[in-house]
RNA sequence: GCCGACGUAGCUCAACGGCAGAGCAACCGCCUUGUAAGCGGUCGGUUAUGGGUUCGACUCCCAUCGUCGGCUCCA
């Protein structure tokens, strides 16, 4: 069975024309508006307006309110095709819809601002007392819109056409459903994912900060963050010393020079942040590391028997984003990516694509992402690098995906000017999809930095370079596990495995004893002896989302017991210390 | 960077031209507890920062910094 395409479904033609009567009753509202465009999105729709003044929570439930009525009285969206000159004069005090025209004439851009392949007609729909400049299609009547089943979300600001240079435009976001039931379900993943978010949930278990007098967008890694950071890490480093990586560490900056050669001051200058002086040198933050490692294995000369060479690096780079950008872990100034760098024969190129592909995919899965999807991307219409080159690595690439039996999609034309890649996106708890490892070809910098190998015929020969980020950035991937799993990590990822709940005062010798048991067979263990009572102590263990909670009293001290409890509110009860440390260890290593 | 909203105790929030408050946390004490908050007390503030208006500013105005929602960007 295909799938419809979104376009096609009614709901796309319900909440287009939502857009629509919501701009009916802005327009009731305030009838000197200008209205820009308003089509419909993903989940729902938008309209633009320039407005005499910002729009007030009060003004949406207003216009809300009228919006159902408009639906109610269930007025006929009426098509017409009329010359631009026609479409002119009925939008002659509608700035944006005659620049619209005018574009429709020159042939025509869709409302994303794409060029048409060919010159459209120009439409109008009226319904009601609302007439807009149109391709269409809607529903029949605005009673086709299910009156329960429409919300408006927010107001934000938006260039028109995108372009920061023309005026900002007022963005009323709405959504439309079928049915009231799915909103509901709508409104409650979007209420799911504020409660999941990473930066609330960081606060509250005290994983990491962000500080004014820092500065934005550098994070602070608390003690709790750090040792499920060192966790990650420790397993990384073992995963990759086991799968032939070798380790690197390279310097914070670099000569001006580098730069140069890397060609980054050219295509990535925008990112970069200002050269520091150094004895009259200019060295730059890094933002990629690669041209480190590429002379690494320029060091000497390489032959074709040294390959493939696979250099790894948690490597920590700096990238300037504007300020409006940053949020919390997935958008921040420094960050450590996982980086590697794979150089390789010609004929060990797929075999190596292969690997690493495998080798992703274990790690992903290894964190408990098994919903993972790939997109392969093809070589763009400006490209470096030769042209037989490129259809190698496309093609070592769509024969690994197929291989690996990972559903994915190609995005042609959609690849770097320097080489194809496969991006792997994984869905979360709640179906939200996030892009964590890159699989990148670069037949740009073995160029510029003229890397070669000795072949077996004694001659030199350009290496394959493959560019690679499995978890992409510490932060970014910490924020994603922390909202994946609303900070309840797999047990093995706890900063604290266990807590020991002592019921009274008699019992800490005795929690203090287990405890220390526990740590000796490797598990990260707390007792809680706080002058509190078990009910707040389990509380708090709860709160803090901790997998074991052992509580102890008069019955478990005599009988060298300790009575489980779960984070997911399960209550085995008291079993022996033994049978429990068995329990943790398979959990831990079963990495559930 | 741009538009809008916002910034009050460690945290979550009140007060909205007239003496800056509560709960939680922290600290002290009492209680010695059986599966999601025991009780009492104490401490805690240049109301983001800097200017301005006013008899008087957390409150109004301006600027700066930061946060949030978007836009833009995302080699």
């Amino acid at each position: 069975m295909s799938k419809e395409r979104y376009e096609d479904t009614k709901l796309f033609r319900m909440r287009h024309s939502a857009a629509h009567v919501m701009a009916q009753a802005v327009l009731e509202k305030f009838p000197d508006a200008k209205y820009a465009i308003g089509p419909a999105i993903d989940d729902g729709f938008y309209y633009d307006f320039d407005l005499p003044r910002p729009l007030t929570p009060e003004d949406l439930e207003q216009i809300e309110a009228r919006m159902r009525s408009i639906i109610r009285e269930n007025h006929p969206f009426v098509r017409r095709e009329i010359s631009a000159d026609e479409a002119r004069q009925i939008f002659k005090d509608q700035p944006y819809k005659l620049e619209l025209i005018e574009g429709l004439e020159q042939g025509g851009f869709d409302e994303h601002g794409e060029p048409l392949a060919e010159k459209p007609v120009i439409s109008i729909y009226t319904h009601a007392s609302f007439t807009d400049l149109c391709r269409g299609p809607h529903v029949e009547r605005t009673g086709e819109i299910n009156p329960d089943a429409i919300k408006l979300m927010s107001v934000a600001g938006a260039y028109w056409r995108g372009d920061e240079h023309r005026p900002m435009l007022q963005r009323i976001y709405g959504t439309v459903w079928y049915t009231s039931e799915e909103l509901q379900q709508y409104l409650w993943k979007l209420e799911e994912a504020r409660k999941r978010d990473h930066r609330k949930i960081g606060k509250e278990l005290d994983l990491f900060s962000v500080n004014d007098e820092v500065g934005p967008g550098l994070i602070l890694w608390h003690p709790k963050g750090a040792k499920v950071r060192k966790i990650i890490e420790d397993f990384w480093m073992n995963e990759h010393e086991r799968s032939g990586y070798e380790f690197v560490f390279t310097p914070h900056i670099g000569r001006a020079a580098l730069w140069e050669t890397s060609g980054h001051l050219g295509f990535y200058k925008e990112s970069m942040y200002a050269p520091v002086d150094i004895e009259g040198q200019q060295y730059y933050l890094k933002p990629m590391n690669c041209p480190f490692h590429i002379h690494i294995y320029k060091s000497q000369i390489r032959s074709y028997r040294d390959l493939p060479m696979r250099l790894a690096e948690k490597g920590t780079v700096y990238r300037y984003e504007r300020s409006g950008v940053l949020h919390g872990l997935f958008r921040v100034r420094g960050f450590t990516q996982d980086d590697a760098h794979h150089f390789c024969r010609e004929d060990q190129m797929p075999e190596e694509i292969d690997f690493v592909l495998d080798f992703s995919l274990h790690i992903l899965h290894s964190f408990g992402f098994q919903d993972i999807k790939a997109y392969l991307s093809t070589r763009p219409e400006k490209a470096d690098g030769e042209v037989a080159r490129w259809n190698a690595a496309e093609a070592a690439l769509e024969n690994s995906l197929k291989r690996s039996g990972v559903p994915y999609e190609v995005d042609a034309g959609g690849g770097a000017f320097y080489g194809p890649k496969i991006d792997l996106k994984v869905n979360d708890a709640i179906g939200r999809e996030w892009q964590l490892s890159t699989i990148q070809f670069d037949f740009n910098l073995p160029e510029r930095f003229d890397l070669t190998y000795i072949g077996e015929d004694g001659q030199p020969h350009r290496p394959y370079m493959i560019h690679r980020a499995l978890l992409g950035s510490m932060e970014r991937f910490f924020g994603v596990l922390i909202e994946h799993y609303a900070g309840a990590f797999p047990v093995w990822l706890m900063p604290i495995q266990v807590v020991l709940i002592p019921i009274a005062d008699r019992h800490v010798a005795y929690a203090q004893k287990v405890a220390s048991e526990l740590k000796l067979a490797g598990l990260r263990v707390r007792v809680d002896d706080r002058a509190e009572r078990m009910n707040a102590k389990i509380r708090d263990a709860q709160n803090q989302k901790i997998p074991y909670m052992l509580v102890v009293g008069d019955k478990e001290m005599e009988s060298g017991q300790v009575a489980l409890r779960l984070r997911s509110g399960e209550n085995p009860g008291p079993i022996p210390i033994a049978t429990f440390l068995e329990r943790a260890k398979k959990e831990i290593e079963e990495k559930i």
